[in-house]
DNA sequence: ACCTGAACACCGTTCAAGT
DNA sequence: ACCTGAACACCGTTCAAGT
């Protein structure tokens, strides 16, 4: 009906892959506006396709939103992998080279970020190709940690399980410096990364006195 | 209209205590059927008044999550206060005693540890009763380290920064247990006991091998 | 002061119908 | 096969009115 040429689309703008164009218009408006413009007849709407379209394509809003967070999945093991290609190989750096990347991600995509790991709006066990992706960044912890322990730096052990505990470390930071909870610390130019390598330097040192 | 006398109480229930009464309901349904289920219609049902009474009260939806975050708040400062009285002063075992509160807390109150971390439903900066209340368990760990500090057991530098990074490593470990994140490492009997444990340990020895 | 009932806007979801 | 428009149920919020 609408015979304007405004900003939209041309009409065939989806060639198949309307899909696609509403996974990244649903990241679109959670960057902008956070979980609250996420819904489901505005994605429609800037997909420039009817509220009942997505249906096609997604059988509800969980499995839109479990779309957008494997995406984010990907995104955040991109970002690792490049920081791990631009960081020194020495074991120590690679895993504040890891942190920093963990944590700029937090900050650069906090509302993804809060979606991916909420455990609010999605249950994770319906969506099994989520926990392959989250897997695949897991792994590149438990590769690091193992080159680590090769060269002699790293304490002996499971490499999977050390893993499971830098992970948790990194992701309490993220976690917390996104939800405002490591103020005053974080404050300043460089405050992010002067709490990152201060972290992943007491979990490397240990707390115990020596 | 209703002349049952069914389970609800009398109708003078709220001796103008229906704010509490709110709060409460909202705890039970998010206990039982998840963020869903906690919707503002329903918290009003089950306290017994009609849908538009919470406004009394509240603000509006945000603002009653946020006083039941806050309730789940003193709910955890008081949970690793009781287990710092039944553990052993050991500073080590002390931190193992919070961690163990801290995650057996995640897994019996989910939904609601879901709630005061994810940043998804209630921006913290416009309640500031929430930061206080979470000043409170930060305040916890400062205190233990210290303490440990004290005794010559741990690492020197300022307690409160150091807390910060136990606090991650903790937030991180319940978070990605809750989110079944950490299997296999947490499955069997005493699997949660097992990895928090050896999580505390790794944090305590350090991943520098000497 | 505190609560109710009706009303409004908006969202998720469904479905019969169109090309 | 893919998309639309109308319709339905339900929720957050408001407001005039009741005690």
């Amino acid at each position: 009906m609408e015979s304007q040429s405004g900003p939209q689309k041309p009409k065939a703008y989806h060639h198949g892959d309307l899909r696609n164009a509403l996974i990244h218009a649903g990241l679109e408006l959670l960057a902008e506006g956070g979980a609250q413009e996420l819904d489901l007849r505005k994605v429609a709407r800037r997909a420039g396709v009817s509220h009942a379209a997505p249906y096609r394509h997604f059988a509800d809003k969980q499995a839109l939103i479990a779309a957008i967070t494997e995406e984010g999945f990907h995104w955040l093991a991109e970002r690792i992998e490049t920081a791990l290609r631009e960081v020194a190989v020495e074991p120590f750096e690679q895993l504040v080279g890891i942190a920093l990347a963990y944590v700029h991600f937090a900050q650069e995509h906090t509302w993804l970020m809060r979606e991916m790991f909420s455990g609010l709006t999605i249950e994770r066990e319906t969506f099994e190709s989520l926990h392959t992706a989250s897997k695949t960044v897991y792994r590149l912890y438990t590769d690091v940690i193992r080159r680590g322990q090769e060269s002699g730096k790293f304490v002996t052990g499971d490499p999977a399980a050390l893993a499971g505990v830098f992970w948790s470390v990194l992701h309490g930071l993220a976690i917390l410096i996104i939800e405002k909870q490591m103020r005053p610390y974080t404050d300043g130019p460089e405050g992010t990364e002067r709490v990152t390598r201060y972290t992943i330097e007491s979990l490397y040192g240990g707390f115990a006195r020596r």
